[in-house]
DNA sequence: ACTTGACCTTACATTGACTGGAAGCTTTAG
DNA sequence: CTAAAGCTTCCAGTCAATGTAAGGTCAAGT
């Protein structure tokens, strides 16, 4: 099947499979004409592929994903600590987020948000203490 | 004063701080011998910069932030909005971090991580359902 | 005077994961 | 026969830096 019907299938644009094609995640076969031909095969690997993105899986990670979908002899335990180690990385990028909200919303607060100039927001930005909350730099 | 002394007093890489200049946030001087020359009010710019960047502010908010805070006729209004629509972006994150995280919280738990190769997370992975919460696309 | 090393300069390449666009094939529908 | 859709490759752009290379300048020590 050519490409389109492909991503169609996968729920991935044609550009990304071609992209993925470029960095080795999937090689499809080529017809006469010059066109890739998808086998059933390489749309079950792409919508692997759209699948663990979908699950914040970077690239790399994706590609030991496959490897260890493909190797009939990989232990479960493999997989699933590359899982935690995900789950590890997504707290820690939520920590990250929820402190700065909560800076954020101090800021807010602390702003009248009226027609007047003075601004506590500007004031923090530029160094000036507003008298609550402490950076936690990202 | 030159580049390093000012990387030190803003807390950034003075990689960043020429690059800084390169996209027009801030316009040192420049000394007989071609060095960049920082000011005070250079480098209270830069803080400035690092301190917004550090809040999760892109790049081109903290140049909307700037020239706000070099407006001394702005309303606080107008920074409140570009203040409370980042705690809207940050929160949308949060949401869909957690959204990714309770799916493969639910992964980790139905793997049972040991040298056996059969393994619920490549199965989801390959699209067959786990028995436990919906994707939630990202 | 000479050398070493720290610091500065510019310019270009790379990152991650695509996305957009140009220029040119092939195929399909009318 | 023609127009549109779909395919091909290749190059550029995104965001916010960061890495590297090749070279100029400056201050201290011998």
């Amino acid at each position: 099947m050519n490409i389109g019907a492909a991503a169609e299938r996968a729920n991935l644009p044609s550009k990304t499979i071609r992209y993925y094609e470029d960095i080795g995640l999937i090689k499809p076969g080529r017809a006469d004409n010059g066109y890739r031909d998808y086998s059933d095969e390489d749309v079950h690997r792409l919508q692997f592929l759209q699948r663990s993105r979908s699950l914040g899986f970077t690239i790399e990670e994706c590609r030991t994903l496959l490897s260890l979908y493909d190797d009939e002899s990989r232990a479960s335990a493999d997989v699933k600590e590359i899982a935690r180690e995900k789950i590890k990385k997504v707290d820690a990028k939520i920590a990250e987020l929820q402190s700065l909200r909560s800076t954020l919303n101090v800021l807010v607060k602390n702003c009248h948000g009226d027609q007047r100039p003075d601004c506590p927001i500007l004031d923090d930005l530029a160094g000036h203490k507003v008298g609550a909350a402490e950076p936690q730099s990202a």
